[in-house]
DNA sequence: AATAAAGTTTAGACAAATCTAAATATTTTG
DNA sequence: CAAAATATTTAGATTTGTCTAAACTTTATT
């Protein structure tokens, strides 16, 4: 199956927003990529040509079982690649996104499989998010649960749901990486904030918006 | 300067066919892309546009001193990712070349500063080619001649002017690679092959075809 | 259930990169 | 130096991925 980078990045973005949900909205894939509703219409055409998706006029689209299996090795490649950048080049995990998302579409299943096996065959990013195995299995460690909603008081931060380097750069900020734990001082309910306090500093309150974004697990 | 692929690669191809002659042909451009000479015209006119190029219909093809800067960029990344494969992944050096072709167009300056950096900032890669600095600087050891032309007896393999598979593949069965060390026996003028030894191994005679692409300097 | 709102698709256009075939320019050669 | 050979360019078409505007479907609302 010979894709272009095109046929990639819908891949990609649909197998995202079907977790969850079962089919997606044309709407949402042109949200995700940045485009427009029309554009993704006729790629779902030559996808579903391809049998990569199933597509019904106006009923949204899921992955087939060869779509998904692409998906897979896509974020394969993409997650080992921002292992490399932090592990080996010391970039910090606001900045691997983007990067990985060029190197992603090099595809070559001896240099997907060295490269693994360089970084130690490791089966998290530095986003916290699993890595799919060469057969596109991967962990769902989604015992993990949002910080907004997790019911604990002593948590430990185990990933990221966002990827946008303002997030991470804001975590940075505030001290908080994967591993950190954090200690739950008071839920406000009228912004759903809440005051979370990490060893050795003050406590301090972040929003909803961030607190979604931040996968933890009970200590 | 915002440059596509198939722009970088037509550069890439200009420097490369450059070397030496003065202005490149059309033609030349055509057949080291693996295209066709109408669509050269075609894309010298966008170079030409951009200020990458000095083109005048029917008049050949030069790069301007901005166009050799992005050439030199593109190669250092180009010759970093080789010495990456074959240094740190163990790849060999015919693997290489093709998968150095999809890496280089990742253009992100501090990972080409990072990647060099955590090769050791190496100055050849694994074909003995002078990998240029980050400021485009390139040690021409071009010292180095041809197997076919060089005078002295006894030698040692510092380069290959071809990256083809087939050469290198050909150069692996014969025991052939950067650092051995030849000794010349006899060379034969009707058809300029040459019978070379290899320490410990009985001697052999390759084609001048071959010997044309063995870059070698005096021991 | 009819209508309004939201979501999706079609039609037609465009830019990038390529191609073939025909036209034109340059170079070589008898 | 004119004719032939070679090289290059133009014209017009194609593919991929995108867009806008208009048309159409589905869904939500009153």
């Amino acid at each position: 199956m010979n894709l272009t980078i095109a046929e990639e990045n819908y891949i990609k973005s649909i197998f995202k927003l079907q977790e969850g949900t079962e089919t997606v909205s044309t709407n949402a894939i042109a949200y995700e990529l940045d485009t427009k509703p029309a554009s993704v219409t006729d790629m779902a055409k030559k996808l579903k040509e391809k049998k990569l998706i199933d597509y019904e006029k106006y009923h949204g689209i899921t992955l087939t079982a060869e779509g998904k299996k692409i998906a897979l090795q896509i974020i394969r490649r993409h997650r080992l690649w921002e292992c490399f950048l932090v592990d080996k080049l010391s970039f910090s995990w606001e900045e691997v996104h983007e990067l990985a998302e060029e190197l992603e579409h090099v595809r070559s299943e001896k240099l997907t499989t060295r490269l693994s096996d360089f970084l130690g065959n490791p089966t998290t990013d530095p986003h916290g998010d699993p890595i799919p195995d060469a057969q596109g299995k991967m962990n769902k460690i989604r015992s993990l649960q949002p910080l907004d909603k997790a019911a604990a008081k002593r948590l430990e931060v185990a990933a990221v749901n966002d990827q946008s380097t303002a997030l991470l750069e804001f975590l940075n900020a505030k001290g908080i990486r994967l591993g950190t734990q954090i200690e739950v001082i008071e839920r406000y309910e009228f912004d759903n904030s809440v005051e979370i306090k990490i060893k050795n500093q003050p406590a301090f309150t972040i929003s909803e918006q961030v607190s979604k974004n931040i996968l933890v697990r009970p200590l």
